[in-house]
DNA sequence: CACGGATCCTGATGGC
DNA sequence: TGCCATCAGGATCCGT
């Protein structure tokens, strides 16, 4: 469900509110993804510091430690004074002095992770081989000409992976390759150098506009006040499949590649 | 090493 | 109404 946007529209709807707060408590639900490092007592008094995010996920900053959270496919954090009775779907919630945030993910593809600190195996296990994040000055243009020259698969699939610039899920991979005029099936390594340059713009400014907007709320994603996104409302290609494209009116194209939907406009994206 | 495919899990949806 | 197949915003692991 959440790609960098709705990742950095959760971050920034409980961080301040959860800054300087003592944690009291760990309630665990069904096991997540990764039950490794969960274990609830090392968590139990430590101060939050700070919340950052790494791509898709969203770190904790404690006083001893750091606790990393993924939403995988269906979670969503939720952070609130006085919450309900926890439902079959919540399977994290930390209780602080300042309130309670609570993982609710169906699917349970999420992850509640402690490390150490970011020299920790597990937590170099987890963000060892990422990619730079698109937003920052760091994801630099020359290098991401030589990164995408280097790989031989579909250029959907490369954004996919995350190994070389985070963030990029399902919705924005379409959504940025549509505004780059790219075919997604396009290998990588052949993609001209102004067309990754045309990429690496797209990829910024769809991920910014969507974080502007809330991100998208497919299902039921909600930032941790409950408010939903508004990103999916104007889609290009993402999910129109079979619709006339918005700019041309050709139909949408649906391929699948590596188990996962793609959507073009055969007319705007040649190759 | 790089790639494609199967896999984890639950729920929603559509066809019969 | 029920049953079955398919699909869903992610990422890892395993075989080739």
């Amino acid at each position: 469900m959440p790609e960098l946007p709705e990742v950095e529209v959760t971050r920034l709807s409980f961080a301040d509110a959860i800054c300087g707060a003592r944690i009291i408590a760990v309630r665990l639900g069904q096991p997540l993804r990764w039950p490794l490092g969960v274990v609830p007592q090392v968590l139990v008094g430590q101060q939050v510091l700070a919340v950052r995010r790494r791509g898709k996920y969203l770190l904790l900053d404690l006083s001893a430690g750091l606790l990393l959270l993924h939403l995988g496919m269906s979670g969503s954090l939720a952070f609130s004074a006085a919450p309900r009775a926890p439902g079959k779907h919540d399977h994290f919630d930390l209780l602080t002095s300042h309130g309670v945030l609570r993982l609710h993910d169906p699917r349970r593809f999420g992850a509640a992770v402690f490390a150490s600190s970011e020299a920790d195996p597990v937590a170099l296990k987890l963000l060892g081989r990422l990619g730079v994040e698109p937003l920052g000055d760091a994801f630099d243009a020359e290098a991401f000409v030589q990164a995408l020259k280097r790989r031989g698969t579909a250029i959907k699939s490369v954004l996919l992976a995350g190994e070389v610039v985070v963030g990029v899920g399902n919705i924005y991979a379409s959504e940025a390759l549509f505004l780059a005029g790219i075919r997604p099936t396009c290998r990588a390594s052949k993609l001209s150098r102004p067309r990754v340059l045309r990429l690496r713009q797209a990829i910024r400014d769809v991920l910014a506009r969507a974080v502007a907007l809330g991100g998208s709320t497919l299902r039921n994603f909600s930032n941790a006040h409950g408010e939903s996104g508004h990103f999916q409302q104007q889609t290009m290609v993402y999910g129109r499949g079979g619709e006339p494209c918005r700019h041309c009116g050709s139909l949408i194209k649906t391929i699948r590649q590596g188990q996962r939907s793609t959507f073009f406009c055969p007319a705007c994206q040649k190759l």
